[in-house]
DNA sequence: GTATCGATGATCT
DNA sequence: GATCATCGATACC
């Protein structure tokens, strides 16, 4: 079952952590990609890490638009964010970090150039690029389409991620709000993007 | 036009 | 854990 809107428009700390578990399917003329989603981070109003916190840009702009709608943006060059919109406030997004590859291995192996599953996946742009996620898909609506987020009982032989498997830490790569505990992944999942980070680090 | 900066990743040790 | 390649977006002149 595809998430609606109203999934998306609920707190955002509460939608990252329920996000784990899901599936990010990305239906294109090559074929189709997907994986169940192992690490998300929030990024809120009033947050300094946030792209929002600086105002409406042209970068940003598809952040200010409604929620269960994508905001990809480039970042160090050619590589590419996947998040999507979230709360009721405005300006709130969860990104995407990392995915246990699913379906469609074959078109990941041959968009990232590596046989090795633990690099398809694990990190935003590897996923983005593995999944053909590029800033064509920003502002692009997730509750329809051929670019979508699935529950996580859509998918057979998965069984949902119990709340006490869900690890909370600080966010990686921040420079800014580096204290705020925005990143939840599955714990001892091997596909998550940094295994051991612990709080404040 | 030009300088600066990353919500990264690959490749070392 | 540390270093660095790399380039789009932005801010400022």
């Amino acid at each position: 079952m595809i998430l609606t809107a109203s999934f998306y428009a609920e707190d955002t700390v509460e939608v990252a952590q329920r996000l784990i578990g899901c599936f990010l399917v990305h239906d294109t003329d090559a074929g189709p990609a997907s994986g169940r989603i192992v690490e998300t981070e929030a990024y809120l109003v009033g947050d300094e890490a946030a792209h929002s916190f600086g105002g409406r840009t042209r970068r940003n702009r598809a952040v200010f638009g409604p929620v269960g709608h994508a905001y990809v943006f480039a970042v160090y060059g050619n590589r590419y964010c996947f998040n999507v919109v979230t709360g009721n406030r405005g300006g709130e997004a969860v990104l995407i970090r990392a995915l246990e590859p699913v379906d469609g291995i074959a078109l990941m192996q041959e968009r990232r150039g590596t046989s090795n599953p633990l690099l398809l996946c694990s990190g935003p742009a590897r996923l983005a690029q593995a999944l053909g996620i590029g800033l064509a898909c920003s502002t692009m609506r997730l509750t329809d389409g051929r670019l979508t987020i699935l529950l996580p009982d859509s998918m057979p032989g998965y069984l949902p991620i119990p709340d006490d498997s869900i690890a909370r830490t600080t966010r990686i790569g921040v420079t800014k709000s580096r204290d705020l505990p925005l990143r939840f992944f599955v714990r001892d999942n091997r596909y998550v993007s940094r295994q051991n980070r612990k709080m404040g680090q």
